[in-house]
DNA sequence: TTCACAAAAGATAAATCTATCTTTTAAGTA
DNA sequence: TACTTAAAAGATAGATTTATCTTTTGTGAA
């Protein structure tokens, strides 16, 4: 559905967003071992999300990745739109370009229930929410040992 | 969503599937050209298929692929399964392996929604349903020139 | 200002997915 | 049987995605 980039980047968003409230900003390194993905891919990913706004980061001692107030409120669809783009939202079944309402493939008006369905999901999970119930303890970043 | 090579089987599928009831063979040119895909690659495909049982084919001169009444009433989520597996309809979004009700990923109850709509639609719908569907002229399974 | 720290940026490598080409096998027909 | 046709099978190549490593840039503190 989405890439395996695209959940790395989801889990790591939800664990820098669920340090916010005690303002506290995470190192690639921790990130990594908190959603166990290799280091330095995770770094690469936190610098996309960086770069389309997802998350903020500062560098040099005491640096790292942080949630601003803004940050927790965007949707998850963002962080989706930044790493795998939105096409998952957008695109045919068939793998038609010009498929739609008016030029419909053969499954169109079904799969669009699906699509509408995953696109509102994504528009209205916020990162904050993920982060708060992330704090409850009832669920995790990564596979218990 | 699906691969590029999930969505050419279910295009492939879905035409030869529509020429069933003119008890019609094609081959994999006819069928690469009509789903606008590489001839090769869509043999490829359509090798794997016909080991699914997804299709039939038949080597020789007048062979080619075509779909018995059995086939035809196979739901397409059988060329997903066949092509990508059905990871699609059961993995986590956020992918993590033990994700499930009891233990759930901060995103799992809202993506639940979405994995089981997509389920049902492609558990719901035949690979007859979209064949006449194709033979009203109404759908397409390439886009147009 | 100098030093240490941590992310950014760039280059490279491994793995997977998509695509192509050649050879073999099976089926029908003369 | 010999011959033609078309898919199956196997080998190889290209593109994309995932992953790693090295160098550079920015930041804070002594």
């Amino acid at each position: 559905m989405v890439s395996k980039s695209c959940k790395y980047a989801i889990r790591a968003t939800v664990f820098i967003a669920s340090k916010a409230k005690e303002n506290i900003k995470v190192g690639v390194k921790e990130i990594a071992e908190e959603i166990e993905a290799p280091e330095a891919f995770t770094g690469k990913i936190l610098q996309t999300l960086n770069k389309n706004k997802i998350v903020t980061s500062l560098k040099g001692p005491y640096g790292g990745f942080y949630s601003d107030e803004a940050q927790l409120d965007l949707p998850i669809l963002e962080v989706v739109n930044a790493i795998d783009g939105l096409g998952v939202f957008t695109d045919c079944v068939f793998g038609l370009h010009q498929c739609s309402d008016d030029h419909p493939c053969p499954m169109h008006f079904e799969y669009v229930k699906t699509r509408s369905q995953m696109y509102t999901s994504f528009k209205n999970t916020t990162i904050r929410s993920l982060a708060e119930n992330l704090n409850t303890g009832l669920a995790f970043l990564k596979n218990p040992e």
